[in-house]
DNA sequence: CTGTATCCGTGTTGATACTG
DNA sequence: CAGTATCAACACGGATACAG
């Protein structure tokens, strides 16, 4: 009986060899590898995360931001004293989890019930700029683009049928986009014309719009299942 | 008050347009993504999905099934009257997950805290296999290896450096390896030697040896950090 | 033998309120 | 802003009982 509970107490696991397991292990819980998500373009503060996570609470944020800790995949940061605040940062072995994200987007793109019209976070959007790249369609396609989303700024390079997103002012680009990240994402996934969307002030168009124009057709999405 | 545990009825989701949400809204579930692996390689039934599945009680196992059916992701199938039994199969879709499981199975090989001595089911070996699988190393093998793990049986096809691994009796091969799958995963992702293991009667090796001696050098693992 | 349904103890989750 | 405390609802796992 007691020993049954100390068992127990470490925390439900699979007691599996299996890789995929032991991933659930770490980052298996609720709300675990969505926390991850928002670090993957850089450290954030604890309420940056909860910004983008809408629906976590905080208790449940502390546990995660713990557990993932232990488990090696994030460090907390205290930045110098100037700004002094607390960031969470992914380690290297934490930003290496990206090809997760983009195995489990891929699949769930193509799910029947998969709704791309629900409340999308900036970081989501520029994570899945990087896994629905189509480099066909971005062939001799050399551009700097900014992105206003909210709070945060992000640089996007296209070159040489590569895409680098990156957290960053949107300075000396070709285009600049600014709104909301479901704005941007209805143009891109949602078929919503640019034009719609500045009449109806979700969106800004500033520079090349020929550019923006192309840019909306560079992440097709896969065909639905069913 | 009322609305509210409708709302909530609704199954705990994620409200949130990124694929890897919607995922985790599919297949974020406890034990969900264990089931489909034990599906991975072909249809099963109820109870051989149990046997792989250590620790799963009967009513997780079904509630389990009834979501990913409702999801698509699998489907009931009633064998024909001679074999008058039911089993799961993963739809088209659901096989699509596989590359799901690279991705975690990958990124947690190199987890300080992974355990590869852990029990392992015989189709977490078999994927493990199509994971890890290095074309560089198995350049100019073209072998037919058969599998006897417990009561499955597989075909590992090597040849242009590529794998296909699937079930099947291990009939016309060059080599046979039988034994439980953890003594088989001992030999090629613990460093234990083949001779160690038949000596202690974990393992029997029929067929070409030399072949055996180089199919456990075929899946190297990452390093692991820090 | 193959599942399914129900009860129960426990741990996890989430909403709200609150503190440094 | 960055969490902690509390509490109610739920999910999980085990046992058992039941149906085809």
């Amino acid at each position: 009986m007691e020993l049954q509970k100390i068992t127990h107490a470490a925390r439900r696991r699979y007691e599996d060899a299996c890789g995929a397991a032991h991933a659930l292990d770490l980052v298996g819980e609720r709300w675990a590898l969505l926390v991850i998500r928002e670090l993957m373009l850089g450290p954030k503060r604890f309420s940056d995360i909860r910004a983008g996570l809408p629906g976590i609470s905080a208790n449940v944020l502390t546990q995660r931001l713990e557990g993932l800790e232990a488990a090696g995949v994030l460090a907390r940061k205290r930045l110098p004293p100037p700004a002094s605040a607390q960031v969470y940062e992914l380690t290297p072995w934490g930003y290496e989890s990206e090809p997760i994200f983009q195995a489990l987007g891929r699949w769930a793109a193509r799910s029947p019930s998969h709704d791309p019209s629900l409340p999308l976070s900036a970081v989501s959007l520029l994570l899945s700029f990087r896994t629905m790249f189509d480099p066909e369609r971005a062939r001799d396609l050399d551009a700097r683009i900014g992105l206003r989303l909210g709070e945060e700024s992000f640089l996007v390079r296209i070159a040489d049928g590569r895409i680098r997103a990156v957290r960053g002012a949107a300075a000396g680009t070709d285009l600049v986009l600014t709104g909301e990240a479901p704005a941007v994402a209805a143009a891109v996934y949602g078929g919503q014309s640019l034009a719609a969307l500045e009449a109806a002030g979700a969106l800004r168009v500033e520079g090349d719009r020929a550019l923006a124009e192309r840019f909306v057709t560079l992440f097709p999405l896969p065909p639905k299942v069913a």
